[in-house]
DNA sequence: GAGCTGTACTTGCAGCCGCAAGTAGTTTGG
DNA sequence: CCAAACTACTTGCGGCTGCAAGTACAGCTC
């Protein structure tokens, strides 16, 4: 009844941990030095920049950045201000709302990207072998079932 | 200069965020619902069982659990107002606070690990293979540098 | 077509966290 | 010794987040 987990599993367990709190803090830590921007607001920023006509229903990017309805609310808020992203209204349905990227939004996101794309290598994948790669990869999605590249 | 990340450290780095949400969100759930306790909590209260006497230095289990010296206060705090864990000053150096776990502390911790391992398992450890597993620890820790199992 | 159910988003609220500043105590250098 | 520098912890504050409730709209049913 007593779970005994072996010490393999605890060690995946505190890997797991670990390996997020370190790569993650380090990836937020560049992102808003070199652009006043947070993981959360790069990843907003990003799944808009990849959707038709860069605009998606907040619902839809709440799903996709893994974020609460009402947290979602907050982060475009705060883009809008910024003027990173543009609120519109969707033809057809006045509950929806569309967040909408800038151009501003576009370039800020571009210049990030680079420190962004830089740090992950830095930081995790560029510390793997390729072997290693495949193996975190295809584990980790076992786990959560594979996504769709968004 | 630009970093092009190929195909396969994308995917390496959302499967790493993606794994991370579902499973830490899941273990959360459960302890919170079932113990009152939040993986936070969870992980002072485990430290603190393997430490010698039961006991640590504020600082060192900042450390150990990966948070900041403010941020352990705050937690600690509420472990003591729920009594399950006690603060005493350490002799030979009067700015050194002790957390000490409590029965109290021990008795709940001990109920909320079997929750939490059978998460870990459920939600994790229990949907890889060994070879997987295995794989996915060594490629973790290699990123991080290994740790001591403290 | 009036109400009932459901959906999309926002707001009120409270929890958790970290940084910077504050407090208290220790060590070091002259 | 005693002042300056350092260390351990806590507090003030503000940011981020999610849940539950609120608002506005859509769609379904009779």
């Amino acid at each position: 009844m007593i779970p005994n987990l072996t010490d393999a599993e605890l060690r995946a367990w505190q890997a797991l941990l670990h390996a997020h709190h370190d790569v993650t803090s380090k990836l937020e830590m560049e992102l808003r030095e070199e652009h006043g921007l947070s993981l959360g607001d790069y990843d907003v920023l990003l799944r808009l920049a990849r959707a038709p006509g860069r605009r998606l229903r907040m619902t839809d990017l709440a799903t996709r950045v893994m974020m609460s309805p009402s947290g979602l609310t907050r982060v475009v808020d705060r883009l809008v201000l910024d003027g990173l992203v543009r609120r519109e209204r969707f033809d057809g349905d006045a509950r929806v709302m569309l967040a909408q990227l800038t151009e501003r939004g576009r370039s800020v996101l571009r210049r990030a990207a680079r420190t962004h794309l830089r740090g992950i290598r830095e930081h995790y994948t560029g510390r793997l072998n390729l072997a290693q790669l495949r193996n975190v990869t295809s584990a980790l999605e076992t786990i959560t079932g594979p996504h769709e590249p968004h």
